[in-house]
DNA sequence: ATGTGGGCAAACAGCCGACAA
DNA sequence: TTGTCGGCTGTTTGCCCACAT
């Protein structure tokens, strides 16, 4: 098997590389990985949240605070490592980060690394599993332009025409299946090999498979389980709190003595994405205009792993836990859905999920960054909303280093931010 | 549905009390859990060894201390939970513990807990799975002694004579079984219902089962999986530097405030028993006389559920990890062994898992606590082995609550410590 | 275009005693 | 006493098409 994409490489844990393609297939559009040597925002109270929704179990109240932990740290992107659970093959990512000292900060050249979305695979289908497909009465229905683009063609000539195909999980394991194409109206079937499949790999109707096709003509397939209710079993090695306390000790640890600590991100565990490249989050607190009243868009993933947009309304803009986490960016943004279909959807966000809707061109803005007032007429105002803890002051106290807001010393020249990247300020507004 | 031992009571998470008699005979003859409301000597460094099992990762040793959590912590046992896992039915305990402050270790009396050692059920038997009791060709081959003891009797006068059996397992699931006396020369089988149990609980050839009839005239069944190499996936969670760091932390906070935490005990993830009561942590420190070259014995679980003594030397006295938890009774001991089976057995044991071979009686004892120079003629001398770090003045510093390990102001009697536990220390040899 | 169900044959599960260890 | 095997039978698996949506 000569596979250039499957690099047998040993990591910690004696795990392989695994294929990022079909990672970021199983993962899902939205989900992206920042660069490795890249500078990331890490957020402990989104980390929290993912932990807290892994183990089933809200973070106790009584957990006590680091008072030198800030809501978010900057840190350098060391390493990042693809996973899938052995178990459930549910996609993971280990993250290596080191927090960057204030100076550090300002030390080289800052790339404009915005995050690029993952790149979907071009030539791939992903299709939920119906009642036949998963009963063990039959195989699998291929629909019918999946089969014709991913799957290498059949020879007509045979009646009726077979040919065998090789995929690949996320494992490196290899899965045969039968391909036929029958029936009367003809169609594209898996037969032979289909059902060990779907036991092994406990698939259920409404669970979804992926094919995807790759520049190596080889095959490769992923699963994406449905969003079953009470997924992850509670981790009986250590207490719920005991995790909490781990994780907020391990980043006040790595931030006072900036060394090295790891995390994992666990995208489909919880739509928590709690790290973050620098520039995006620079962009979003320099850049997004956010007022009550004001109207926005957020992408989310469909059934079909496509994206599409949702619009909705900011309703306010607080703190969300203004006793242990002040003055954090974390979803500080309370919004309503247009369409609220049973509250699926997070009333909070954070900047810069959110594109905001407006008619003036985003960057560079001839506006000022902030109004003490709401800049569209006719919508609510601000008042009652805290305008001091929020936004580009609080950014800036991290960015420095120290307790000074005054923005008057920003200087992001010399930090090494692209020109089109700096605020535009009229100081006199402020 | 009748059940007295099953009280449908829910816990927090959503489950359920499991029967405690068929917990303790999963968990084994050897394993105890201290009783609710006693006091119980927590040890961090055991609760880290059971961490790193599990995850099957060592203790990074840039790991920071916490200078102020000392090896182990006195504590009050609030809470015990018996607990199976939902997937793999292995049984762990969880226990809220609360540190006690110096003066509540002197309030009230101490009741002599030693720890029962679980009562294993009488009408029970375990039987390691065969080849042919996995395979789908045929049923479960019940060892005659095994039937007669723990199964209803069967009615001799059919022939051949059958019955069902309904079994309950730790989750109370119900299990339905042929139970037949068949066969040339005659022999007890169980037929129908036990594949499906088989799959359902993913037994494999070397896994035991363990069939009890109980005071209620029920029959319970319980697994019992074969130590299989990396068992525990590693969690994909926390990182495994995190959670030692949350486990010291919990530990840490606690002992800092007096207030409860919760651990997970997982009997037989790790041979690390970190929860001791106090009366044994005591009577082992006070009155397990211990030197280099002494013989003693130490209990292990065999293969049929039941317990054999191995007999070994004691070989050093020294601190397990000298730099992190300095002045620790935990493993202090170190040891080899007899029968040497391929090393299976660990090289160093803590005081209160063994027992010294002597020729005096061990309690009360007319003998000083602690020689200087070994009581056994003939063999090696305690030079080079640091006395002082050791032992019983290392008890008498955490104790006391303060730093001075003079042996004069211990006044056991004033800590409510049964009069017959006392010292009897010669303080001429001192 | 594709989900489901009946028909059918092959494979497997599973009950039995025979043997041997 | 009990582990494994060959023999036998009933159930399930799984490939085929028809039919409906």
């Amino acid at each position: 098997l000569s596979s250039a994409s499957f690099i047998p490489q040993t990591q910690e844990g004696e795990k392989r590389v695994l294929n990022s393609e079909l990672w970021h297939a199983c993962a899902g559009p939205l989900v992206s990985l920042p660069a490795v040597g890249s500078r990331v925002v890490y957020f402990p109270q989104g980390h929290s949240e993912q932990v807290a929704a892994s183990t089933n179990k809200e973070v106790d109240a009584r957990i006590p605070n680091y008072p030198s932990l800030p809501p978010q740290l900057v840190c350098q992107l060391h390493n990042v490592t693809m996973h899938a659970d052995v178990e459930t093959d549910e996609v993971y990512a280990q993250l290596t980060l080191q927090p960057l000292r204030p100076q550090e900060q300002k030390d080289a050249y800052l790339p404009a690394d915005l995050g690029t979305p993952s790149k979907q695979p071009t030539i791939y289908f992903c299709k939920t599993l119906t009642a036949s497909d998963t009963s063990t009465h039959g195989g699998f229905s291929v629909p019918r332009r999946a089969a014709e683009k991913v799957f290498p063609p059949l020879d007509f000539s045979q009646q009726p025409p077979v040919q065998e195909l090789i995929a690949r999980d996320l494992h490196d394991n290899e899965w045969k299946f039968r391909h036929i194409f029958r029936g009367q109206p003809k169609r594209h079937l898996l037969t032979t090999g289909w059902s060990v499949f779907v036991s092994a790999k406990r698939l259920v109707t409404g669970d979804s498979v992926l094919f995807i096709w790759n520049e190596n003509n080889q095959l490769l397939l992923g699963i994406k389980h449905a969003t079953r209710p009470q997924t992850s079993m509670p981790s009986s090695v250590l207490s719920s709190d005991s995790m909490h306390l781990g994780l907020l000790a391990a980043a006040a640890h790595a931030a006072a003595t900036n060394s090295r600590f790891t995390i994992f991100y666990n995208p489909r565990a919880s739509p928590s994405e709690f790290i973050i490249p620098l520039a995006k989050y620079l962009k979003a607190c320099y850049y997004t205009q956010v007022s009550v009243g004001m109207r926005f868009r957020m992408l989310f993933e469909t059934e079909e792993s496509s994206v599409r947009r949702y619009m909705g309304t900011i309703t306010g803009i607080s703190d969300l836990d203004i006793a242990r986490w002040p003055n954090s960016h974390w979803r500080s943004v309370k919004v309503g859905w247009d369409e609220s279909t049973a509250g699926e959807r997070q009333p909070r966000v954070s900047l810069w999920e959110i594109e905001p809707l407006t008619t003036f061109p985003m960057y560079p803005s001839p506006f000022p960054l902030r109004l003490k007032r709401p800049w569209t007429p006719g919508l609510p105002s601000f008042h009652g909303i805290k305008d001091d803890n929020l936004g580009m002051n609080t950014s800036l106290m991290w960015l420095r280093g120290d307790g000074d807001p005054g923005i008057q010393s920003l200087n992001l020249q010399g930090m090494g931010v692209a020109p089109w990247m700096q605020p535009r300020v009229d100081t006199s507004m402020l």
